[in-house]
RNA sequence: GGACCCGUGGUGUAGCGGCCCAACAUGCCAGCCUGUCACGCUGGAGAUCGCCGGUUCGAAUCCGGUCGGGUCCGCCA
């Protein structure tokens, strides 16, 4: 092993009963203290692991005295014989169990205060302000130091693989310009030019772009990015990438890299995991949409969506006609044997359903003659046989429908309370991987406020190129070519083919509004790159954090992130952001405005 | 910008108008203990209930505000 130094001979993980009679020094941590007075046990912890060592008052009066005084999370050096444990006392949960260290020395390295949490349990209810304000002691607890080894393996397999293609990484400014489109930049100010500001990167989109002008017709970077947004519990103010570009491509051959460097990386770092289907199944943004109410869908379970617009369109029922006459659609999923479902568990599922935009839920349950029942039941009596000939439901299910003048907002409600439902059944697997391609995006999508066409990904995403010509005349109507990589319901990545013509993204430019100056004016290095032989491209980004969290089976990306700011962007441990000294601002020609 | 939830010894919880200057567990300290591994036993110290204000004879408990944390909507090309 590696990790042997002068202070050391070996690490807390290692020993094995091949080492008994060897004579040893370990250093760590006090990981907890059993004393039986004329006999000590202490589990001395690294990073590698746990190991037992002993301190006796017959066979080393002075040391058993000397060691009596360390507390948890002491610093300690021991050394001493490994030897067998006897009979009996061996420990199975440990991988160093079999053995034991017989210390004659003992060294205190440093003390520690009495830790603000338990450093050697499991805690789930502790504050997550106290732990972010320790972070350099939560991070010493097996569960998080297990999280950063993952991540850290993750990205190791990840430069592995793409490296064994051929990839070359490049890194690329953190200082850049900053430009209107997409999130909120944040800012730099700059000293040596008055006034004028540095934005840090969203993403290295531009630039990896020029890369493939340049020729490098690989790129890849573990690149960092900000946007000033506000958070939630998968994501966060700064975050890292895997980024991706590759020259001479079609949709296909970016797609067949990245899952296979993807499948690769997982088989690798979880092995354990069962990635549910390979090659990953890939669904148009419109079927993803439709069957699943999602553009990330969850493939870990069924219980898709079932259109009921037309088993429906007949019934006199106000919420139904209104939405369909509004050429609205109505969409029902089927929970297994929920019917018994109560009015509480009924009303969270309202709930829910309003909170992400439908006007209501209805509910029916199944009963055991057939019949329908539920608040709207009334309403459907003669359609009840359609429905229930359209959605299988049988006696004990409970039917949650959801109907809205518009078809994605219909969808997409219901498609949140699937999730909820298969959570609640247990049918989200923790053990499985299901990743799966959506495809074939809308390329623009109407802004009502803004009162134009905007891109629905990224502004230099190409259509698929034999709609390219029907770009102005139907602007809704036509895909880009354009793929996002969700996971178990999160959307990991996403990626394009670029536009490598400059009279092409021109076109599209203006079809968001923008004049020919403001392009210029913003885009005007990869404008110009365009016109020197630039190679058709395309690539993708990867959320290493959100990788990471769904390899851990965690809910939050701060679980898998070293340092992470709260939700109102604090470093509680290191007190940012703070306010500059007067001296500080005027370098940097700035005043501060509080009042407002 | 908005909605909701949380904030009681070091930590996690209980208490939700007077029985509480606050209970339980764990941690901490001390003593005892030669095979433990969440060691055990005995004893002890430790919080005026995030902060400010109000209601009340009386507030951890009710109300308002504020600060911090979280979840969500908006936002996130």
């Amino acid at each position: 092993m590696a990790a042997h130094q002068s202070l050391r001979t070996h690490t807390c993980g290692e020993l094995r009963a091949t080492h008994v009679g060897e004579r040893v020094t370990l250093a760590g941590w006090v990981h907890r203290r059993r004393d039986h007075g004329h006999l000590t046990f202490f589990d001395l912890r690294d990073r590698y692991g746990i190991t037992q060592v002993v301190t006796s008052a017959d066979e080393a009066p002075a040391t058993h005295e000397a060691a009596a005084e360390a507390r948890n999370e002491w610093v300690i050096q021991v050394s001493g014989a490994v030897r067998r444990r006897p009979e009996g006392t061996a420990n199975r949960e440990l991988p160093t169990g079999e053995v034991e260290v017989a210390v004659d020395e003992v060294s205190v390295l440093n003390e520690s205060k009495v830790p603000p949490f338990y450093i050697n349990e499991e805690q789930p209810g502790l504050e997550e302000a106290l732990r972010l304000q320790y972070r350099y002691l939560d991070l010493r607890r097996p569960p998080m130091r297990d999280r950063m080894l993952l991540r850290a393996r993750l990205s190791s397999a990840i430069r592995r693989e793409l490296e064994a293609e051929d990839f070359v990484e490049i890194e690329t400014p953190l200082l850049i310009r900053s430009t209107p489109e997409g999130a909120r930049d944040f800012v730099v100010p700059s000293r040596l030019q008055a006034g004028q500001f540095y934005a840090l990167p969203q993403s290295p989109q531009q630039l990896k772009q020029l890369l493939m002008v340049a020729g490098y017709d690989r790129y890849y970077q573990m690149a960092h990015c900000m946007r000033d947004e506000d958070s939630r519990k998968d994501r966060g103010p700064e975050f890292t990438q895997v980024d991706i570009e590759m020259s001479f491509v079609r949709e296909e051959d970016v797609m067949a890299a990245v899952e296979a460097m993807v499948t690769a990386v997982t088989r690798q770092v979880v092995p354990e995991r069962q990635i549910s289907q390979t090659p990953f199944p890939r669904l148009r943004y419109e079927e993803a949409l439709a069957r699943f109410g999602s553009d990330k869908p969850d493939l870990r379970f069924g219980m898709e969506l079932m259109e009921l617009s037309d088993a429906l369109r007949v019934v006199d029922f106000r919420v139904f006609a209104d939405a369909l006459a509004a050429g609205g659609a109505v969409f029902a999923i089927r929970a297994q044997g929920c019917g018994g479902y109560s009015r509480k568990q009924l009303d969270e599922l309202t709930d829910l359903a309003k909170r992400q935009g439908a006007a209501g839920l209805v509910h029916l349950s199944v009963e055991s003659d057939g019949s329908l029942r539920g608040p709207a039941a009334k309403f459907l009596e003669a359609s009840s046989a359609a429905v229930l000939a359209a959605t299988g439901a049988e006696p004990g299910d409970l039917l949650l429908i959801v109907a809205d003048a518009d078809r994605a907002t219909a969808a997409t409600a219901l498609g949140q309370l699937r999730l909820e439902m298969g959570e609640r059944l247990g049918l989200r697997d923790p053990a499985v991987l299901a990743y799966v391609w959506v495809y074939r995006f809308p390329m623009f999508k109407w802004d009502a406020d803004l009162n134009r066409w905007d891109a629905t990904h990224n502004p230099f995403s190409a259509p698929v190129w034999e709609e390219a010509d029907r770009m102005e005349a139907d602007p809704g109507g036509i895909h880009a070519q354009q793929y996002d990589l969700a996971l178990n319901g999160w959307e990991l990545g996403g990626g394009s083919i670029r536009i490598h013509r400059r009279d092409l993204l021109e076109r599209a430019f203006a079809l968001m509004g923008h004049t020919l100056e403001g392009m210029r004016d913003q885009f005007g290095a990869l404008l110009d790159a365009l016109e020197y032989g630039a190679p058709p491209h395309g690539g993708i980004a990867i959320g290493v954090e959100r990788w990471v969290a769904l390899l851990a089976n965690q809910e939050n990306i701060r679980e898998v992130t070293a340092f992470p700011k709260t939700q109102s962007g604090s470093d509680l441990m290191l007190g940012a952001p703070s306010p500059l000294d007067q001296q500080q601002l005027a370098e940097l020609h700035l005043r501060v405005d509080l009042g407002g």
